[in-house]
Formats: structure tokens, sequence, C-alpha cells
DNA sequence: CTTGCAAATTGGAATCATTCCAACTCATTC
DNA sequence: GAATGAGTTGGAATGATTCCAATTTGCAAG
């Protein structure tokens, strides 16, 4: 079951939602809350299991438009793994993804700024990126079990 | 029309498939071809309908069999951009993906080994990575229309 | 040559994620 | 307390991809 959002996380989400017009409502403090509560980068589905539990008449449409308003107003990334659903986390630092091929886990690979400069800095004149997305895919020997950082 | 393959990419071609065990044949050669007569990261669909015009027969199931093919002996390499279909090219150099938001264009940026040897480095210990995949996405003032390079 | 076999191809059905849509709910405003 | 509009809902529609059973093909052996 989900915990209820705190404070600081419920604000989080009324400026953010504000901003670009939009309210809290129930469904989005539940689905935000999932995505704080368990940061393994669920997808969809995964999401809308886990807030069915706190919401049972929760729809999965609903989820959809709340993930996709979140992404909207920047609280939330999307991240895309080949052949897979749609993932999402929360974590808006600049960070890698590491797909574990063994366990289908994906981790969070702290950027260093430095990476992102001179990753920018291979763009050719007249290319302008607001958004860069790293993944690794191979396998990690997880021999103490924090699967999924963030 | 897509031109027959040249001599040096036949051999390729059948050399790679030899190595996991596989045959040319005339539909791995018309697909192979249409990836190399137009690197513009075409999607599934694109590949069927420009090796349609060469074999009309062709059918699409056999297009999804022959990319996964090529994917599996390392003649091509599999792109994902976030909500569209999986796409292939055959630029087998490391390079990122620059996609432009505006055309919805996907031009290859060339990767300094400096740059992999040091994203590489930022993986904690275990982790062993096989492969690495960056895009950026963003817009592109592409005043000379060299629209999709490789 | 024929026969037989394994690999490859084919078309269509099935699946899965995602989007769309029209009806409904609910809070707010006049 | 009627009108408005954002948000939600369930189900239908879409689109990419996979699956599958039925051929076809290319060879190799007789």
């Amino acid at each position: 079951m989900i915990q209820k959002l705190t404070e600081h996380d419920r604000e989080n989400l009324q400026e953010s939602l504000a901003t670009s017009g939009q309210k809290v409502t129930p469904q989005r403090e539940i689905v935000f809350a999932v995505l704080l509560a368990k940061r393994d980068h669920p997808t969809v589905e995964d999401v809308f299991q886990r807030a069915r539990e706190s919401m049972p008449g929760l729809s999965l449409a609903t989820v959809y438009n709340c993930l996709e308003t979140f992404v909207g107003c920047g609280l939330v990334r999307q991240v895309n793994h080949e052949r897979e659903s749609t993932r999402y986390c929360p974590n808006l630092a600049p960070h890698a993804h590491f797909r574990d091929e063994a366990t289908g886990h994906v981790h969070d690979i702290e950027l260093p700024p430095e990476i992102i400069q001179s990753l920018r800095s291979i763009l050719p004149a007249g290319f302008n990126s607001e958004t860069i997305e790293i993944s690794f895919r191979g396998r990690s020997q997880e021999t103490s079990p924090r699967s999924t950082s963030n």
C-alpha cells in the first residue's frame, strides 16, 4: 500500500502542476506517490497495478494521462529501452541507465557534469540538444541485492 | 528501385550470415541493399515499402525476420527513439543519434573513443556493459539540406 | 533427375502498448 | 442550482510487433 505524499512532495506536485495550469487530483497524488515510493522504473502497467491497491477504481487511461501530465510539467522523465514498454522515473538529476540483461533490472548511473559537457561538445555546430539519453546494457554482478537505485 | 549489392557488400552479408549458420536469400539481399541504399534510419515499414519495389511479393513478416537476423549477426544496429517504431541503421561505427524534433530526422553523431572510454569509466564496479546507446534530441539548423547522414 | 529435409518465407491471426473518444463526475462560478 | 470546464473512465481503435501453421525453396543424397 502506498504512503501518502509528504508535505514537501505534495507541494512540489502542486507547484509543478500549477505552472502548467493544472490541478492536484486524488489520482495524480496517488500516481505520483507510486513513482516516489519505489524507484524501480516501473512500466505504466506497474504503476497501474500499484496505484490500484490504494484506489481500486483508478483506470489505466488515467494513469497514462497522469504520467503524460507529469512528463509535461517536468516532474518525471520518460525512459525507453528497446522493445519494451515505456518506463518512467522521477529521478530528475542527469543520469544514465544501465539495463541488466540477465535480470531485466534498470539501474540509474550518475552522470558527472564533465561527461555531459564533453558529450555536448561533440555535437556539430547548429545542433542544439535539450535532452541526452544514455543507456548501457549488459550484465552486472549484483552481489549485494541493491537492485534498482536512484 | 534498389541497386543490387556490390560484390563487397554481398560478401560481407554472406560472411556475417555464415558465422551464425545462416544463408543469403534473395529477400535478405534486398532488405540489406535497402538499408545500405538510403541511410536514413528507416522504420520496418519503410524498409518494407522500399524493398517491395524490387520484390513485390515480399512480406512484412520476412522484413521483420531479416532485420532480426541482421541484428543478430551484427550487420545492423537497432535504434530506438521514444514513442516511435524501432529504427535500424547499418552504421556499425560507434555513434550517437541526434533526433531533430522539428523534422523528425535522425542524424548520426560521431563518437570519439575518449568519450566512450570516459562513459565506461563511470560504471560502478561489477557493471559490464556491452552496449552504450546515446541519443540527443533537440533542434538543428539544417541550413544545408544534408538531412540524414551516416 | 527425384525425394526428403531443414531453413526461410508467407499471410493472417493474435498480442501488447498506447491513443482516442464519448459519456460521466465533480468542483467552481455566476 | 444551472452552466462550465477540467479530469476521469471504460471501451473501442490503432499500430507495431510477434506468433503460427501452411507453403516454398534450396540443397544433398540416393
